[in-house]
DNA sequence: TCCCCGATGTGACAAAAGTCGCTGCGTGAC
DNA sequence: GTCACGCAGCGACTTTTGTCACATCGGGGA
């Protein structure tokens, strides 16, 4: 709705990020809405000590910390630039004020956080449920709806281990044990899918 | 808002469960939004292999379903009567001809779905960065802001196991772990908090 | 009262995941 | 060109979890 992305546009503040660094930090007071313009965003939990649980990476386009907006609690996570990136921010009351004005705008948030609810409730369920070659082979089944079977590699094993809830060299063990079996081949650079069928049977396992 | 309450109640279907019945299951359209008048319901996932990851066990006054009936899509998870219950269901359709007549309604939707959303998050975390240990501790933590340091045991252990993402044993392991140290103490009918503060150390390590 | 059965207690094992400690590789910085 | 480092590869080993197989416990019915 052209009237309501200008409106929008008006009240959002631009802000630059260098790959690396921390947009708001979990736990405290929100700090609105984000829209991704160029970059990309990563939105993760961190235990004490030290491991990051990956909730969304954010492309360009899409919206972040809708939950917070939205209850006036504080952010239930972290945000940190996963390369250089400029996002813009809308202040809650703003955000508010807008959507009590436009109906429509309501339920774009409604559906954005409803999307952010059912991807938590699949994560919960890979977690709890399928082991670690299960979900990596997700991932990649994931990439390749993006990329075709040939995957040009763009997450570490680092990065690709804190989406799945594990360490680097689980990853790495689980990667090697799915080319052992002919499922795939990958190197430092690329992923290729080599059995689609049974890479999504370990997948749905 | 009475009004409003009045406009729910009147387009309001209510329905019988005999504990265990099956409301809804997961992947089918979805099935309306519900609360519960009385007793209890379980909304959880459920693995091929017949693993159970419950996702909330939803109280008397409580509302569940919001992700599917705020974003048309299928139902995310199945609901199953917990003890006999009675709960009212509201329409999709309906709903959302009330909230865009009532902008407190609307809000009032997205402060719950954003409540669910922020409690998968808090889930997340403890699947993924947390024994099952830890868990444990979590899940008798929680009950003692219902009940108190003695805890009248309302789950078993089956049970339990469902909401921390593991299997009956490995609860009892951790009870009796916990017990042992002197954290807390249990029998089938109670578990009793003897030292809260190192019962919190386990709860967030 | 006695029996049945769901809920538990537990030990022995099997499997998965997580930790350590290094080795190698390749690329960008100098 | 070579050095430093971040990323990866891997084997050995420790912990946690998950499985199995039974023995028990106790309360509610018949």
């Amino acid at each position: 709705p052209d009237a309501i992305v200008q409106a929008l546009a008006d009240t959002a503040q631009p802000q630059h990020l260098a790959a690396g660094e921390i947009l708001f930090i979990e736990g405290e007071p929100t700090a609105g809405l984000f829209m991704v313009e160029t970059g990309a965003i990563r939105v993760s939990r961190h235990s004490k000590d030290g491991r990051e649980q990956i909730l969304q990476l954010v492309p360009r386009g899409a919206t972040f910390n809708e939950v917070s907006v939205l209850d006036g609690g504080p952010n239930p996570a972290t945000a940190i630039a996963q390369i250089d990136a400029t996002v813009w921010c809308i202040d809650r009351a703003e955000l508010r004020r807008l959507a009590d004005a436009h109906p429509e705008l309501a339920w774009a948030l409604i559906e954005s956080i409803a999307r952010r609810a059912r991807h938590l409730v699949s994560l919960v369920e890979d977690l709890s449920m399928r082991s670690v070659r299960g979900r990596v082979a997700r991932l990649i089944l994931e990439q390749t709806a993006v990329h075709g079977d040939v995957i040009p590699r763009m997450l570490t094993q680092e990065e690709m281990a804190s989406r799945v809830g594990t360490v680097r060299e689980v990853v790495g063990r689980a990667l090697r044990g799915l080319a052992a079996d002919g499922i795939i081949d990958f190197d430092r650079q690329t992923i290729t899918v080599l059995d689609r069928a049974r890479l999504t049977a370990e997948a749905d396992a």
